[in-house]
DNA sequence: AATGCATGTACAG
DNA sequence: TGTACCTGCATTG
């Protein structure tokens, strides 16, 4: 499920199994098949990623840009005795020569054959991704610092950040103690600094492991005496789908509301609305 | 079987 | 601000 680790990971895997080798283009569904029977037999250089778009450059100055939106998926199967008939509306299928791998897209709300140009326009819109190196936060400081939209807004306007989604932004609000709706330019630099510095270890845990864990050493289930989440994706969370739960922290039940049309989680305790008096 | 919901975004009005 | 997109899974009946 696609935060910007999903789609980082999956650069690198497209770039495994399908980097400098020949493919068999196809669109099982239809909504592809021009685009496909153009690149059939192309071969693929390799993919990157920006934020929650991918990039698989098949060359001649053509890119096939990817987004999963809310439930697509990309599934890349390497290692293979058979490729297996489609299963479900398969938009993107990509076949290596060898017959060895394959990969199915399905639900993506982008898919579509750009140019280099295109696909720098792209970048150029949306904000610093924590996963890329060359990222810079201050450009995010800048927007953010000026802002007087919430911060659990703007973590997840991807002109201001790229790549975190509804997870990563209750987790990261949460282990910084943040109120979601403070006014973005309310925060110091030093808070954010410490946020994005954070981001750029938890996104690369995501991507190295494919889950998004946000839980610290000393809240872990083991370390608390407390059974290990079983209803989720995977990962340890404080926050994230947990409304009126007990906070793993102080025990609060967690609280939640609809911010601008998605589902925002935190601690009311834990990321106070205002700094109290007795914590100075 | 039917319904609802989701780690997202774009566009209409 | 609401709705469409369009898929898989959990929940409901």
């Amino acid at each position: 499920m696609p935060e910007g680790h999903t789609l980082h990971r999956l650069a690198r895997q497209v770039t495994d199994v399908f980097g400098d080798q020949q493919v068999r283009v196809g669109s099982p569904q239809g909504r592809f098949a021009e685009a496909a029977a153009q690149l059939d037999g192309t071969e693929v250089r390799g993919a990157e990623t920006w934020g929650k778009h991918l990039f698989i450059d098949v060359g001649g100055d053509r890119h096939i840009h990817v987004h999963l939106g809310l439930y697509g998926s990309f599934d890349v199967h390497d290692l293979v005795s058979d490729v297996p008939a489609p299963v479900g509306e398969v938009r993107l299928r990509l076949v290596r020569v060898d017959g060895k791998a394959y990969a199915d897209l399905r639900g993506a709300t982008i898919c579509a054959l750009v140019t280099t140009a295109e696909r720098d326009a792209v970048v150029a819109r949306i904000g610093p991704d924590p996963l890329r190196p060359d990222a810079d936060p201050d450009r995010a400081w800048a927007r953010i610092s000026r802002s007087a939209a919430p911060i659990g807004t703007l973590l997840m306007d991807q002109s201001v950040v790229a790549g975190v989604g509804n997870v990563y932004r209750a987790e990261l609000l949460f282990r910084h103690r943040i109120h979601p709706l403070r006014a973005g330019r309310t925060l110091r630099s030093g808070q954010w600094q410490a946020m994005w510095d954070d981001l750029v270890v938890l996104m690369a845990e995501g991507v190295r492991t494919g889950i998004i864990d946000t839980v610290r050493p000393e809240h872990e289930p083991e370390a608390m005496g407390r059974p290990p989440r079983d209803d989720d994706h995977g990962g340890e969370v404080y926050v994230y789908r947990r409304a009126g739960q007990p906070c793993h922290v102080c025990g609060r039940a967690v609280s939640t509301t609809v911010l601008g049309g998605r589902n925002l989680f935190w601690c009311s305790r834990c990321q106070p609305a205002f700094r109290s008096r007795s914590a100075r």
